[in-house]
DNA sequence: CGCTGCGTTGACAGCATTCAATCGATGTGG
DNA sequence: CCACATCGATTGAATGCTGTCAACGCAGCG
């Protein structure tokens, strides 16, 4: 439920926004920039705790992330949770869905602001010339998940986390952003539940870490502290 | 080193293509199957044991599996190898790149044909109006690895298995395939590789399902016995 | 016939899960 | 202000699964 939206009206929205350089915007030229506005709609406030879609939902729209963090997962008939993302601005939530149906729920972790791009946005997109651009973008998306999935298929769970946290820290570092201190509004089960392990093992894994002096761990957040053995710790893959 | 190619002079290769419904093209109209096959180059052979494309090369090109099956992995700088899928006809491979660099290696593990989707051919299945189909087939991809992913993750080897085979049995039905006769072109190594296993783990997980007459399992394909049983020993995702 | 590549089987050690107890922070009510 | 409950997180002990190392089986091939 938005607080707050945008029909976008203003023209110039995108070219001020923060994430610019991270939005297919930055592919984007003077007139293309002008006309972009016309075709997102812009939800500004989504509160955290709040959803952006549910599993089942309706698909017609992908949404690129401006601010703050989600979460993505999904329920089976069993009643298990399979976390199965968080996006920083820049990513885009809600790809995955087939039959015009969400496959994943969409969580705000934080309070967050999107851009809805649906699928008249998407024809419109390519009508200014936006095609390869979109495509490239979801590639990226496919290419992050890809390494994802290698790192958390092939080492322990130790290389599990610090793989996690050296992507994490590549993705804020790509925002212009601090990589060593890696917000964490989402619960440690939500972490080990990504991850693919129990919440005892992650426990286990970070206290060590902690006691190695190679992360320090707070409730909030994660900060790195030897980012050269926290890389060694996990696949060399690049990241 | 495509054996034999076809720059796409027959009009109506779309029209009598045998993967025509598990292809972009099954969303386009009379109008659009007359004009796809301009777009698209057609690669009629690569030979069993052949690479569409290496990891590094410029990707200015996706490729859509029209029959046989193709393996795609990386490698890092450890040498270490990464199965991370195999491909069957209707999948999309290699969209999966950045820095408009193949992140994958591509390589056909039976004579396989595909169709090449260049960066070109994406402006012009925009402009006859394809755009939203792409988007959703690239969706519905991203869907596949997500449930791939998840599988993966929280279930032991046997579980894993049982749902790679789960997975490969819905993939084959919706080809109009049998779905209790798993082609294996692929070698143990690699299917353990992508389950995320060692070779022994997997040996032992297939013969213990052998003995409980499951499935049957030979060098080149794997037959399913027992689907509801082999359901409940898998993850309980829809397939 | 022996070689080689690939897969199976066995023994053992190590790591992750499970179950259970404890701790700390937060919030509520007396 | 303190007692208490609650939720998330940490730690401990024991079981069980998976990786590792090694031996063996088997098919294809020169």
């Amino acid at each position: 439920m938005p607080a707050s939206e945008n029909h976008g009206s203003d023209l110039n929205r995108c070219r001020q926004c923060p994430t610019r350089r991270v939005c297919i915007a930055a592919a984007a030229n003077e007139d293309q920039l002008n006309r972009l506005p016309q075709h997102l709609r812009c939800i500004e406030t989504v509160p955290s705790g709040h959803h952006l879609f549910y599993a089942g939902d309706s698909a017609n729209a992908q949404y690129h992330v401006r601010s703050g963090m989600v979460k993505t997962y999904t329920i089976n008939a069993q009643g298990d949770e399979y976390v199965t993302g968080f996006y920083l601005p820049g990513d885009i939530v809600g790809v995955v869905h087939s039959d015009n149906c969400h496959a994943e729920s969409a969580l705000a972790l934080e309070t967050a602001s999107v851009c809805e791009l649906n699928d008249e946005a998407l024809v419109q997109l390519a009508e200014i010339g936006l095609t390869t651009a979109l495509v490239k973008r979801l590639a990226v998306s496919a290419n992050t998940a890809m390494r994802q999935q290698i790192n958390l298929q092939h080492t322990s769970a130790q290389g599990r986390f610090a793989g996690f946290c050296m992507m994490f820290s590549a993705r804020l570092s790509r925002l212009g952003r601090c990589p060593t201190h890696l917000p964490t509004p989402m619960s440690r089960t939500d972490i080990a539940n990504y991850l693919g392990m129990t919440l005892e093992s992650l426990s286990r894994v970070i206290s060590k870490l902690q006691a190695t002096k190679v992360v320090r761990a707070k409730r909030d957040h994660i900060e790195i502290l030897k980012p050269e053995t926290l890389k060694t710790l996990g696949l060399h893959v690049d990241y």
